[in-house]
DNA sequence: TTTCCACTGTGTACACTGCAAGCAGTATGG
DNA sequence: CCATACTGCTTGCAGTGTACACAGTGGAAA
């Protein structure tokens, strides 16, 4: 029911019309030090100390504007996502406004790859996360959905890309640049399973084997969202 | 290309034709520690001194069997997640199949929610979910599909299953048992967002508040499932 | 059988974390 | 003008992951 207080000031900001001393920073410039940090080298360069330094801030500064480092990181995800970007629908079809959403997020997602090993403490309620909601929504208004149905297949889009985009990252992570990601793992489960115990599992990764697609991740996004555009078009 | 050791372990255990003395655990056991604390009081008990004395060992002693905290974190998961133990398909056509499959998924993903607050360090290649995408792919075996395109559809429905599934018990967090978690949230975006700025999402939202589903998560979950599924039998 | 040495689990130590409590200073409403 | 609510700082604590050196063990090689 009651509003966090940090997401209270995400979008209200500070009217400032109390005693005591006015504050020193925007949430923005906490979140944006946090961000910085962790494009540069990883979650584990943010901590409290370290955000408020860049801050000219000492870590317990930040707790004025934040209750604990979750809030903190939520900040940051609501940061990193930034505002939707791309560009207005026209007259496009619901198709092809949702698909240029996936693939906006999923840009946004892959800029800042530790947005995905981030669990919100909250349901996502902050500013950029709602304007996407809303562009969300918009590209499915000429179908008949119904307006919660829209936010269900909404959803269904972003979780889509979300675990897409983490799961191709988590490939391509420690592979030889140049190297096909899936090929790799592909090898690694073939050496590990036993055919007889598992003859999907190697008929799939003998195949995948077998003829390596150019660009596996994208060829597997493409293919997943599509998947899911086709669901949402026997609703629609 | 090199499979990780605790990979390597997990699979084939230990044959301990080596100098020195035996090992005195089974990763196993590691793994069921760390998850009976998990479940017991969230992530935050799981450290390495915990789960080391729960096993009559200290911290240090694990990393014989684990390099870092992230690879008794991936096992924990594994241990969590379990094999698949839901009824075998028979003559069930896919549809139902890969439904059980995702309602068996779900059910123990509930059982452990932290496993969602968890990003895995490698791709997954532990024995429980290695079976359980076996099972996913036998799901798919009576359709027309490439193995490697029943791969991705299994891959998507995964996905969905734990993005959902993460919301919903992120809804569910801080809600008065017995209140309905979608429309306490619903309420709080429309504190929020200004109809103007946002029409589509205030629709939604008073949408839903005016005629608030009675299972809310149970639905949007069957929403989402056949939705997914719609969009697989588009290429089955 | 004896020797060797890779391997086991332990103890200690370190740098670092999130955060509780109390502090002096500040700017506003009454 | 004052009281008050607020700011950011300092100090400190319990706990974290893990590096390193260590004594003990037991299979493989001699």
């Amino acid at each position: 029911m009651g509003i966090p207080g940090y997401v209270d000031l995400a979008w209200h900001g500070d009217d400032g019309r109390r005693p005591g001393p006015r504050r020193s920073l925007h949430l923005r410039a906490i979140a944006t030090a946090g961000v910085e940090l962790a494009d540069q080298g990883g979650l584990g360069r943010v901590s409290m100390r370290t955000v408020g330094a860049r801050l000219g801030m000492t870590s317990m500064g930040l707790y004025r504007y934040v209750q604990a480092k979750d809030e903190l990181l939520a900040l940051m995800i609501d940061e990193a996502i930034g505002p939707p970007d791309f560009p207005a629908y026209g007259q496009a079809p619901w198709r092809d406004r949702l698909s240029a959403w996936a693939y906006a997020a999923r840009c946004r997602l892959e800029a800042h790859p530790w947005v995905l090993g981030l669990s919100p403490p909250d349901p996502p309620a902050l500013p950029n996360q709602i304007q996407w909601t809303e562009r969300g929504l918009e590209a499915l208004q000429p179908t008949r959905l119904a307006e919660t149905e829209k936010l269900s297949a909404l959803l269904l889009v972003n979780v889509y890309v979300r675990g897409q985009t983490q799961l191709a990252t988590g490939l391509a992570r420690g592979v030889r640049p140049g190297d096909n990601p899936g090929t790799q793992y592909a090898q690694m489960l073939l050496r590990l399973a036993d055919p007889e115990r598992f003859p999907r599992l190697t008929a799939a990764m003998t195949q995948h084997a077998a003829a390596p697609p150019a660009d596996f991740t994208d060829d597997q996004f493409r293919f997943g969202l599509s998947t899911v555009l086709d669901g949402i078009a026997c609703r629609a």
